[in-house]
DNA sequence: CTCCGTGCAAATACTTTGCAAAGCG
DNA sequence: CGCTTTGCAAAGTATTTGCACGGAG
């Protein structure tokens, strides 16, 4: 894939990819403000819409107010702990990635399914023991 | 289950229950307010939320910048046209219910699953015919 | 010269909140 | 009377946008 981005660009694609944390733009921005002091918020969103139509990244959902995204576009599903909001990667359960389910939906509804999104909520590791 | 509640309480309850759109705050809003002149947004944002802790509905999620309600509380996945953003209730898949698979989860990723949401994106019947 | 990317600030959109008044038991 | 609910307006928060400038080809 030719990807021929600006600095700044290609600077916020790689801060999105070198975590799991599934950031907000607002985190991208906060983490590379002290090495590009010039950047801007604006920016950071701007880059992340245009990543979205590229399909480099997928939005999580809003979490506690905020768009989260990930880079990793294999298919897998997330753990979001409802007291930090802390996102966590689940692998992807067999049973839903066989598209005969977007079959079955499609059929039962007169929809035509594209993707799917599953979010499990509940209480992270760290949070249980406090 | 005892509930007394305010005329507005009530009536907020009652819209959000008439539908099976899984609408937002602000169509509850207007669907209201000819019937209820001096109902206000705020307050039906306030008895939302109250709703949310009570366990009477329960949020299908943020949908084009809007939070969407169900009052469906029963086991089911949502579809969401991403043209015109209607949503609609897909049956709950047999193996999700399952709870082994929060079992699994909770193994694997060291958390405690609680409750999970299944969203479909795709086009709707309507939207595909244009 | 032209186009794309950007900073900056303003605008937008949705939701929450403070406060005083009204409602209800 | 005391606690809950509400209208209203302001505040808060996240995101988008207009505009003019600047750099790369």
């Amino acid at each position: 894939m030719k990807r021929n981005f600006s600095a700044k660009r290609e600077a916020i694609y790689q801060t999105l990819a070198s975590t799991h944390s599934h950031p907000t733009a607002e985190w991208v921005y906060e983490r590379l403000k002290p090495k590009i002091p010039d950047l801007s918020l604006g920016t950071v969103y701007r880059n992340i819409s245009v990543f979205r139509e590229m399909n480099l990244i997928k939005s999580v959902g809003v979490v506690n107010g905020q768009e989260r995204f990930d880079t990793d576009m294999s298919q897998h599903s997330h753990f979001v702990c409802t007291k930090c909001f802390k996102i966590v990667d689940v692998p992807e359960l067999k049973n839903f990635a066989d598209k005969n389910i977007y079959e079955y939906i499609n059929h039962q509804c007169n929809v035509t399914v594209q993707s799917h999104n599953m979010l499990f909520y509940g209480i992270c590791g760290d949070c249980k023991h406090q």
